[in-house]
RNA sequence: GCCUGGGUAGCUCAGCCGGUAGAGCAGCGCAUUCGUAAUGCGCAGGUCAGGGGUUCGAGUCCCCUCCCAGGCUCCA
């Protein structure tokens, strides 16, 4: 054996230990900060333990639990505390996987007798955690044979389960095949006499080196996500490196909880939910509908000048129509049964406008002179989601999509995708949103019609013009719809997080299911190419985003009252109405508040109701042709502000589509 | 669709071991006429989601249905 063992380090650098040394010998020789703050380490890239001893020659990195790996170190260790804290409170448990996931961790569990976890078990658990963190068990790893490890699991049919399928060579979630010795072993760990879980680590030294954990939800699973498996009791958590960070987390989690859609959709009387008409079906109120149908009259008149032009269709069909595109086929899942009419024709709701589009370009005989032909529609699609996955106007079961298909030769593709996303682009500025990335969806493995070599020059088109972006591509394999692959537009939020937007669908399918043709310069008959693309994807759901985007305060340009004018008294009543006349005579949304209530209370009023500017008129103002401003967003009222100066501020503000500032915390 | 938890006034929520329903806000009325984030007093408002059952008696216990939330799965 070697004197001694030399690994090299990140920064390039190489350190001389004594054999046997293990990742923690190297974080205490590297310095005292260092070996406090690791929680494990990479050896050639692999995650190990700190116990583990460094082979000569390898290189090391120290994780500690600021990064994202050690994060998620600490992450699946508090997960086998859970599991353990469970298994001491539920005996004869089962436990089937407790994997980290974006900010947490969760554990599914079947309990004995078929028992299910509450809100208060949430709060036992993470008490009998803590003594375990208390009682600084190590985490010790050790390797066993298949056989071993189905013996020490002989009680725990999940983790039997893993382990056949380590046997198989599977790559699991949990358990992983090391390749030692050419023989499949599994990995256990050791916290006590009375728990130890199967595990592929690592983990940190000891429970002890955890603690900065809350426990969030009880929610049901299924036993690998298959609907015909067991459903399991699942825990989801988040532990963090410190109390700071945790809080932190937290906190943003308010966050979101604020920009809730339906929370401020209901706070704002824009739209509701009522039970009488059903599940994901919205209706708009007043002021909602006034910032839909600004979305909506923005959106057409950006599509006419860029060379689209507007048809309509119906929402109900005779079954051919979807039997000839293949959603019956297809998509019938997400289809609301048919109706049955004239003795026995069905006809369905649409849940998607292509088809219609097709029949109009397909009305007549089409020259190459005229494509490319762009067809416009805020189409409105009914979809028959399942009864779980409705969610606010973000998930629906009606919704108008602002749709259209684009029908151009094969020439005429890549210059039509490449305007087209520069378009998409500069839309979604227009509302504020201005932080993209770009996903590619490709061939789905079961469901999809069409060649592989169709798919392939469909699927280069799109990539062709994403990568000439300046923007993150991110591939998404087998993604696409049945009919095409596309390019989806993401935006990241002003909390980060990040919402599907815009898709731009390439379709070599539908023109031939429809033999759609066109005639060429050589006076052959030639197969055109069809593009779908949604910008806002649905109206709804785009509101959607904007709404919790903006916390509700949406620019001035889509706000459904952009000023509002209160008289200090009655005395001013007239003024009050003179200088909301001259708004409205300016082309704006504008009110006067005339309710008997106090001028604080009113202006409390306009403020919840995240008005952009609300103006306080009183005897000064009458007499010197002023008002007073608040602006929202400030806490600074400003007096004696001319009528005028006002208003060219207030359309300035809509004519550039001002982006208010976003209150909230930025990710 | 499945799992868990919910559904009490327009909204947010109390309501014990089964004894006949309560608050704040919003609404309405009266008083108040007010210069920058809630003026006071009063009134009204509920088939306790709907249906069935157990019970002398059900918001409360049981069953079914509908709706909502968080997940699983799916997705714009």
């Amino acid at each position: 054996m070697a004197a001694t063992v030399t690994v090299r380090l990140p920064d390039g650098s190489a350190i001389e230990l004594a054999p046997g040394a293990t990742a923690r010998t190297l974080a205490e020789a590297i310095g005292p900060r260092l070996a406090k703050a690791a929680v494990a380490a990479t050896v050639d890239g692999r995650e190990v333990d700190l116990t583990s001893e460094l082979p000569d020659g390898a290189e090391v990195a120290i994780l500690t639990a600021t990064s994202v790996a050690g994060r998620a170190v600490l992450r699946h260790s508090t997960a086998h505390v859970l599991a353990q804290a469970v298994l001491r409170l539920w005996p004869g448990a089962h436990y089937a996987i407790g994997p980290v996931i974006e900010d947490g961790f969760y554990y599914d569990f079947e309990l004995p007798d078929g028992a299910h976890f509450s809100d208060d078990d949430l709060e036992r658990i993470g008490a009998t955690m803590r003594e375990i963190m208390a009682e600084d068990q190590p985490f010790e790893r050790h390797e066993h044979s298949i056989d071993e490890g189905l013996e020490l699991f002989a009680d725990q049919p999940f983790k039997r389960e893993i382990i056949e399928a380590v046997a198989r060579g599977a790559d699991e979630v949990d358990a992983d095949a090391e390749p030692t010795g050419g023989e499949a072993v599994v990995s256990t760990y050791w916290n006590s006499p009375a728990f130890s879980d199967l595990c592929r680590g690592p983990h940190v030294p000891s429970t002890a080196a955890l603690g900065h954990f809350t426990l969030m939800r009880v929610a049901g699973a299924y036993w690998r996500g298959d609907e015909k498996r067991p459903q399991l009791q699942r825990i989801y958590g988040t532990a963090w490196e410190s109390e700071a960070a945790l809080k932190e987390h937290l906190h943003r989690l308010e966050e979101a909880e604020r920009r809730d859609h339906r929370k401020l959709g209901a706070e704002l009387d824009l739209f509701s939910f009522p039970d009488e008409i059903g599940s994901g079906l919205a209706v708009f109120h007043p002021r909602g509908g006034t910032v839909r149908r600004l979305m909506e009259d923005y959106s057409r008149q950006r599509h006419a000048e860029s060379g689209y032009e507007f048809v309509y269709s119906p929402h109900i069909t005779k079954s051919e129509l979807f039997a000839t595109s293949g959603h019956l086929e297809w998509y019938a899942d997400s289809m609301y049964p048919p109706m049955e009419l004239d003795g026995g024709t069905e006809y369905y709701l649409k849940p998607m406008n292509c088809p219609f589009h097709i029949l109009v370009y397909r009305s007549r005989q089409r020259s190459y002179r005229e494509l490319p032909q762009r067809y416009f529609e805020f189409g409105t699609v009914y979809r028959y989601e399942k009864s779980g996955v409705v969610h606010g106007l973000t998930r629906v079961r009606g919704m108008t999509q602002d749709d259209a298909h684009i029908f151009c030769t094969e020439e005429q593709m890549a210059g039509e995708l490449d305007s087209l996303l520069t378009f998409v682009l500069d839309l979604l500025r227009d509302f504020g949103l201005n932080d993209f990335y770009l996903e590619l969806s490709t061939k789905p493995e079961t469901k999809s019609v069409g060649s592989d070599e169709e798919w392939d020059v469909a699927t280069e088109a799109l990539r062709s013009v994403a990568v000439a972006r300046d923007l993150e591509l991110v591939m998404d394999e087998g993604g696409g719809a049945f009919y095409g692959p596309k390019i989806s537009v993401q935006a990241r939020d002003a909390i980060g997080r990040t919402w599907q937007m815009s898709t731009i669908q390439l379709d070599f399918q539908l023109p031939q299911l429809f033999e759609l043709e066109y005639v060429g310069s050589d006076n052959a008959r030639h197969r055109p190419i069809m593009i779908h693309r949604a910008l806002f994807g649905s109206v709804e759901r785009f509101f959607a985003i904007l709404l919790e985007h903006y916390a509700g305060a949406l620019p001035t340009w889509l706000s459904p009252e952009q000023v509002r004018v209160l008289p200090v008294s009655d005395d001013h009543l007239a003024y009050a109405a003179s200088v909301t006349a001259s708004l409205i005579g300016a082309g704006l949304r504008a009110s006067t508040d005339t309710a008997d209530e106090s001028i604080k209370a009113r202006i409390r009023r306009a403020k919840v109701a995240k008005t952009p500017y609300v103006l306080v008129v009183g005897d000064d103002d009458v007499t010197a042709g002023t008002v007073g401003v608040n602006r929202r967003g400030s806490d600074r009222p400003e007096r004696d502000v001319a009528v005028d100066e006002l208003l060219r501020e207030v359309v300035a503000d809509v004519a550039a589509k001002r982006v208010p500032e976003i209150a909230g915390t930025p990710a």
